[in-house]
Parts: C-alpha cells; sequence; structure tokens
DNA sequence: CGCCAACTTGATGGCTGTCAAGTCAGGTGG
DNA sequence: CCACCTGACTTGACAGCCATCAAGTTGGCG
C-alpha cells in the first residue's frame, strides 16, 4: 500500500495500460508485459495541429499513441504531399526513421493526443532480450509493410468511391478494435486530408460522400458519419466496374 | 589449399558472395560477415516466370535475390491486382510474410533467377546475439515503408510521365549501384507490369515512352531502354503541372 | 453577430481508360 | 532458310471519370 511507487510510473506503465491488448504488449504474457514497462520513460502531450516530429528531425525514438489522432505525410521539394496514413490509439509511429536515422515523413497530431515515448536503443536492447518482444516488433513493422501495399493496390486500381468506401470500412473495423461504434463517429481529418491519402480532390471526396449518402448507404452531417448498411459500402468497394 | 571446404559451403558464403556490398551485410564488419555464413543454408533457382512463393503460403524464410530479377504483387478477391515492387540482386523479400506466418503477396522471377534461402527463426536466433545484424535487418524494413510511401505519394500525386519518369529514374539508380550502366538496359516487365506497378494501363505506358522519345529523353527499342535526357527526365517528374 | 475554414454542389475540360486495328520481334516448324 | 504464329507493343479514336474553377452553404468560435 505504501510502497515507494511514484506517479511517474504508474503513468508509463504497459503493464498497467488500458491499451495493452493493441500496443506493444499484444499477445504477450503478463510478466512479459512488465518487461516492457522499463521501456517506456516518458510520455508527450502533442497538441491539434502540431507536430509529433518532421522530416529531417533526428531519429530517437518510436511512440506508441496513447489517445488521439495522427496523420503521417511525406512531401516533394515542389510542394506535392501526401498523406499516408491516420493512426489512432495503440498504433506505433516512427518507424520511418530507423533506416536513415532521421525521420522520413512527418506525423501530426489531428486532436490533442498524448504518446508514449519508446527509446529506439532501448527497444533494441530489450528485444535481443526477449525473444517475444523481438518477434512482435517484426510483426509491427511487417504489418506496416502490408498495410502500404494494400493502399498501393487501392491507389493504383480502384475508382473513387471504391477507395471512400474501402476507407469507411477501414475505419469502422478500427473503431470496432477500440470499443467504439463500428457504425457512427466522428472523422478527426478534413475531406482535404482524406482525399489526400486516398489520392482524389477534397471535391470528389465530398461528392462521393453525398453520392453514398443518396443511395442510403450512410448519413453524413460534416465529419459525422453513420454507417447504415455496411453490406452495400463492401459491395461499392468490390465492384471491378465494367471489366469482366 | 587442401582444407575440407566443400562445394556446398563456398556456395552459400556470405562472406564471399560479391553482393555483399547490397545484401544483408551491408556495412558489417569483416567477421560479422563471417557470422552470416551460417544464416544461409540453401540457395534456390527459380525460372523465369514461377513463383518464389504465393500469398497464403506458409512464411517460413526470408530469401535474399543473388541473380535475377522479381516482382511482387498483391490481388483482391475480385480480380484486381497490383503490382507492388520490382526487386533485383541484393534485395530482400518475403518480410510481408512475417506479420501472419503466411505470404501477403506473390513473388514472380521476370527471369531466370537465384536467392539465397534465410530461414527466418535463424535470423531471429542471430538478430538477438549480433547487435548489428539486428540494426540492420530493421533498416532493410524500415527502408521498405519508407519507399512504400514513395510508391503512395507517386500514386496519389503524380500524373502518368511524372510516375514514369520516376520509375525510370529510379530504375537508372539501381543498376548504377549495381555496376551496369544507368543510361542503358533492358526492362525485364512488360509495359503492363510497369502500369499496373505505376498505376497506368499499358496503352498509357506505352504513350508515355513515346512521348519521351518524341521529346528527345530517351529512345526506347521494347524492352532495351537508352536514357539521353536524365536531366530531361527529373524535371518532367518535377513539374507539378498548373497549381502554382 | 460576424468571420472564416470547411464543406457542398454545379459546370466544364482534360487526362487517361477503353476499344480497336495494326506492327514488331522472337520462336517454331516445315 | 523462310513462313508462320503468338505475345508484346504501338497508335488512333473516342468516352468517361475526376480535376478544376466557381459560387454558395454550413458550423464553430471569437
Amino acid at each position: 500500500m505504501n510502497a515507494p511507487v511514484t506517479l511517474a510510473h504508474i503513468k508509463t506503465a504497459c503493464s498497467t495500460c488500458n491499451l495493452r491488448e493493441l500496443c506493444l504488449p499484444v499477445g504477450l504474457k503478463r510478466d512479459e508485459v512488465e518487461s516492457l514497462d522499463e521501456l517506456v520513460y516518458t510520455r508527450m502531450k502533442v497538441k491539434r495541429g502540431e507536430s509529433l516530429f518532421r522530416t529531417g528531425d533526428d531519429f530517437a525514438s518510436l511512440y506508441a499513441i496513447r489517445v488521439g489522432f495522427f496523420k503521417t505525410r511525406v512531401a516533394t521539394e515542389d510542394g506535392r504531399d501526401q498523406v499516408t496514413g491516420f493512426q489512432m490509439a495503440g498504433e506505433l509511429i516512427g518507424i520511418d526513421g530507423i533506416v536513415t536515422d532521421h525521420h522520413n515523413c512527418d506525423a501530426v497530431a489531428l486532436e490533442d493526443s498524448e504518446v508514449c515515448v519508446i527509446p529506439y536503443s532501448k527497444l533494441e536492447e530489450l528485444s535481443r532480450k526477449f525473444e517475444v518482444l523481438q518477434h512482435h516488433f517484426h510483426k509491427v513493422m511487417s504489418r506496416e509493410i502490408v498495410r502500404d501495399h494494400g493502399v498501393m493496390l487501392l491507389l493504383g486500381s480502384m475508382r473513387a468511391e471504391e477507395r471512400l468506401a474501402a476507407f469507411l470500412l477501414n475505419l469502422s473495423q478500427r473503431f470496432t478494435a477500440r470499443g467504439y461504434s463500428s457504425s457512427d463517429f466522428i472523422l478527426r481529418m478534413t475531406r482535404e486530408e482524406i482525399g489526400s491519402y486516398l489520392g482524389l480532390k477534397l471535391e470528389t471526396v465530398s461528392r462521393a460522400f453525398s453520392k453514398f449518402q443518396d443511395d442510403g448507404l450512410i448519413s453524413v452531417q460534416q465529419k459525422h458519419i453513420r454507417i447504415s448498411d455496411i453490406a452495400g459500402l463492401k459491395k461499392v468497394m468490390g465492384q471491378t466496374g465494367s471489366t469482366c
């Protein structure tokens, strides 16, 4: 009861975090999770609109999102940019920095957020000790690669409405995994950011939302989305169009 | 001279491989590279058109390309597919399989090829022993993620000619790194495969090649490409078009 | 109450997909 | 050695999807 447990320690313990079913500790046993506790020294708050890191920043840590919502984006010299992902609680960002020791994208908070700072050198060190952690970390990176390939498929071969349907279904599924409604949620990003992610202009995104609403698949009220016909959305995503 | 060195051993030693400046041993010291030798037990030949692995196959190994050229592709149930990359000598494929213990894409040889088989469990085991190997493997995965983000940028925000210019410049650079001509090479893939990778139809790819030739940037003779104006290609890639 | 960013909706145009016909190169068999 | 065949490629004509430009609406916030 009176054990010398500091507030800071409580605050940063993976073993007591309510995200442990989603975050790095996924699938680890109780004592293994406890070994992770020493991985996370600090937490950081990032206000909406602020960057957690930017392209070119020195890379030192990965970040596990504890609360909030981020987007990552890459840019070219000539001003073009592309949203490469939207990340929510329990997801890990910053892996892009390992290869060059500098970050290769920007991570921007889309709402007031909080992240666990995971010093990368510490993660490598613990990975050498704990096989399960090592394997889990490799899985996280592999999953990101597979996810990226899925986005390529979307960008390379789907039409506007198919892309948006896929996007909504993906969000829905991820909200479900976090215990939120799968059919009723608030978008944290603008039409323009959705468009950038999907390779579309904001007007096209807006039109597709309206179309889905007219077709009775969803109802849209600005950022508030309610999905009324999941099967219908899946059908939109699946239809190849004209080619037989 | 008469040391009992088996042919098999010679054949699979990273420490004597002429790709060691490109492959897993990149940046490792001599004795560290030697520790990799036990990582690679076998080599495999894959004939042109054959698959090294397919979606759904059990995952057990990564593959380092020793000779040849591959494409990887993902597909949806409804028949759509997308080439996610072209891999050449010294590059590592199969990472997509870690997350689910099953491969998540197909890897098809575009010419008669040879790969080193790297048992994944062995790689994890050695990674726990050798910090440098661990870090290097993480870098390989991180690089793949960063590369994928670049492809997303290409697919999401570039026009047909910009995409093809970027593609040619990327190939050129990778050939250079392997000691081949940067301006004169044979494409191993068809127009359709290039199109799939770039999110374009084969006719559009063909037209863009012809346009580049008319503009004096390259000369095209079926699969034989000669780049005559690298700077010109870079300019094509850089031009944002109309938006200012 | 007014301002502004975000969003919606309409009109128009262009890039690229689609369909079609023809060319080229390499390999096979007579 | 030549004719033929096939897959890959090129080129043209046309159409459709989505970008662009423009105007108006909504909702949040000072």
